[in-house]
DNA sequence: ATGTCATAGACAACAAGGTTGTCGAAATAG
DNA sequence: CTATTTCGACAACCTTGTTGTCTATGACAT
């Protein structure tokens, strides 16, 4: 049956959407109930390499001060730490702090299982292939989780 | 090679947005500048027959409130028309103009427009494969546009 | 050395979208 | 006729983002 574009536009979202469900209910029940996945996104772009607010703006793909209220949301939760730098006194570096990469370790762990739950449902090369063509389509686009409203905020639904 | 369960979710959000960009992009080249995705949704509910504000609301998952806010901007914007209803004087019958028809229109040709590009990129059987696995991985979920920061938001990145 | 420009981070003001709570009016159940 | 429910509106507030402005610091050219 062919779909129309807006069916397909639909069917990813709503792919991504069960995914990140389940994740974030997931870590919730594991006791982390206040990370989103934004938070867990910008951990991991610390941990890449983007030690400071300006920087992680940009690979956010938001501005700085966007990133900033972030950071000051991990670091009030004890998920990063800052300290000055010392080559550079305008930066504060950051770093994911060894209870951030707990979280980081659980979220990985979690979707991985999800993506093995998905595996045993279509079969292994189906799903390898969906991902094959799905890479192609997209191709490397930049994080840009943009305007996180329901990635951050709290997923209520059953979905 | 395996990816992680975690660069899946990520696809899957890159491929809606790469659809979902690309389309408000269009449309906005096409003269319709204020529309963004999360009209275009309620606009499709309000056809299929949530014709007041409560129903929209349930319908997509989101408190009435926050219906009636899209549904007020919709109206400013003329894309939709409301009138009382003789039966239940309560309710606010809404009705999608020939103007929002249109937006819907030409938001359908312009999706059906992206999927047969991504159909010449990949392959047709590939392509509904996709779907189809998607599909039954997904299953039929409610719309849920839910908090539509940058589905609604102004998306201005390359991507 | 010094003047100029770019960058980091902080603060403030504001926008968009959502939420809950409350309320009056109208429909409906008993 | 009364009690409950539903609709739509309003207000207050949260979250996440944005722009603009400001100071301190660094980089660089003169």
């Amino acid at each position: 049956m062919p779909r129309s574009g807006a069916d397909l536009a639909l069917l990813l979202l709503g792919g991504f959407r069960s995914l990140a469900d389940a994740a974030h209910a997931e870590l919730a029940r594991r006791g982390y109930e206040d990370v989103r996945p934004v938070h867990d996104f910008a951990m991991r772009a610390i941990t890449a390499g983007a030690d400071n607010a300006s920087e992680l703006g940009r690979r956010l793909s938001v501005s700085k001060q966007a990133a900033a209220k972030t950071i000051a949301v991990l670091q009030e939760r004890g998920y990063v730490a800052r300290d000055t730098d010392p080559l550079d006194a305008r930066r504060k570096r950051l770093q994911v702090t060894a209870l951030g990469f707990e979280v980081l370790r659980q979220g990985e762990s979690i979707f991985d299982e999800l993506r093995d739950q998905w595996e045993r449902q279509i079969g292994t090369a189906e799903l390898a292939s969906l991902e094959t063509h799905l890479a192609t389509l997209v191709g490397a686009l930049p994080v840009r989780l943009d305007a996180p409203g329901w990635i951050a905020h709290d997923l209520g639904g059953p979905a």
